[in-house]
DNA sequence: AAAAAAT
């Protein structure tokens, strides 16, 4: 990777589990190394690598600096954001310089990357003009619904502005262009609307947005379609990439089909999240864990959590279980129609389920803040049954949310299982420790 | 293995 021409920049943070809306930045000036290269303090957290070494680097403390269009601003301290979020401060001068400019930035769980791509995507937006001109991507139903209510209320003082999804199930009339200036959806219902219904003109797309974007681009995730579509558009759109995590071959990748990008980038020993807690429970047998599980329910009820299965049937087999017993769980998988998936989720936000049983449809971008607790009944392994360290900390990202604590309960049936789980725990440098739910104690401690 | 499609 080329640097030469790129200008770095640094914030210092001691205090990683501050919470992040009382964060003083230090800022520090770039400072030249032997080759003449900008480069980085090794201690520091995140890093800034701007592509245009003419265009001054800085951070923003405050929207206002930002010289938003006024109903932007409007819509922005109407969701109650009173100050940039860590990544904002960084990401939002770059993505609104002109001309545009290309970003890959990863930050943690939580840190507010939706409201930074969204807030990209408002300010370039013409209302006037009736087609699509922003098109956001997110790998599951739930999260471009999820993401959609944010551009909803953060555009709401737009009166000209519509939002389209490109969803499962949002069948339109075949034969018309949809008029909607914002786009979002998941990866295989855009590319038949770009290209087989042409519902829209992907030439016509100034901002695009991949949310996820490690598992959109990713070989074992939507690689295919999500190429496909970025095929399609034009030479100049403005690429957004966000995710928490990148592992190291789709960083590299990300670098070859973005041209030019500016990168925030955070230090990998940073990445654990301190304020999440994590445990394991050692059992013998699903039936262990089923058990286990059935002792703690009332203590993680006391807030909401979501408990994580390695299929869908096994998190079936665990929501009918758990019913029989007596406990109120909700169940949400990939199987379902989207209408009841929906409505699950729905429910769930509302408060009106405590226990979320799922599979990974769940584990990424998932934002409801009163889950404080996150069980892997099954740890996350991939295709070849190695662990899958970035599904671990995003599911465990689940909690802990905008800087509050969290519990993650890892469940432990085998030898091979606790192999799995040694792994991570030598991956993230973080001891997991041993709970005995039978000592419900520790747990509500935590909970509380 | 899960998710993603008007296949």
């Amino acid at each position: 990777m080329a640097t030469d021409s790129w200008a770095l920049a640094v914030d210092e943070q001691e205090a990683a589990a501050e919470s992040l809306s009382t964060l003083q930045l230090k800022e520090e000036k770039a400072k030249p190394d032997a080759n003449g290269d900008n480069l980085v303090d090794t201690t520091n957290q995140v890093e800034v690598l701007q592509r245009d070494p003419n265009s001054p680097l800085y951070s923003v403390k405050s929207f206002e600096e930002l010289h938003l269009k006024p109903q932007l601003l409007q819509g922005v301290y109407a969701m109650g954001f009173n100050r940039p979020s860590k990544i904002q401060e960084n990401a939002l001068p770059m993505m609104l310089a002109e001309p545009p400019q290309n970003l890959i930035a990863q930050s943690q769980s939580g840190t507010g990357k939706t409201a930074a791509f969204v807030l990209a995507m408002l300010s370039r937006v013409e209302p006037g003009n009736k087609y699509p001109q922003c098109l956001c991507l997110s790998p599951t139903y739930e999260l471009a619904l999820q993401t959609g209510k944010v551009i909803e209320q953060m555009g709401k003082f737009y009166p000209e502005l519509k939002l389209a999804y490109a969803v499962r199930g949002n069948k339109l009339e075949r034969g018309q262009k949809i008029s909607e200036q914002i786009v979002i959806g998941t990866p295989g219902t855009v590319l038949d609307w770009c290209s087989k219904l042409k519902f829209i003109d992907p030439k016509k797309i100034k901002v695009f947005v991949l949310d996820e974007a490690d598992v959109m681009i990713a070989t074992q995730g939507h690689q295919d379609q999500s190429i496909r579509i970025q095929r399609m558009l034009p030479r100049d759109c403005q690429m957004l990439l966000f995710s928490a995590t990148f592992e190291d071959s789709v960083w590299k990748f990300a670098q070859k089909v973005v041209p030019d990008p500016n990168i925030i980038k955070l230090k990998r020993e940073e990445e654990t999240l301190d304020t999440i807690k994590q445990y394991y429970v050692l059992c013998n047998s699903r039936d262990e864990k089923f058990r286990a599980l059935c002792n703690i329910y009332g203590a993680i009820t006391i807030a909401q959590a979501m408990v994580f299965c390695h299929t869908r049937k096994t998190a079936g087999w665990l929501a009918a279980e758990l019913s029989k017993e007596g406990h109120q769980v909700a169940l949400l998988s990939g199987e379902m129609m989207v209408e009841q998936r929906a409505a699950v989720i729905e429910r769930f936000r509302e408060g009106k389920e405590k226990v979320l049983v799922t599979t990974n449809v769940c584990a990424r971008g998932i934002d409801v803040e009163q889950v404080s607790v996150v069980i892997n009944f099954d740890l996350p392994v991939d295709k070849d049954g190695n662990p899958d360290n970035e599904t671990y900390l995003h599911r465990i990202g689940r909690t802990g949310r905008f800087g509050k604590r969290g519990l993650a309960i890892n469940m432990v049936d085998s030898k091979h299982s606790m192999n799995i789980l040694n792994r991570i725990q030598e991956h993230f440098s973080k001891k997991i420790n041993r709970l005995d739910t039978d000592d419900l104690d520790e747990i509500e401690k935590i909970t509380n």
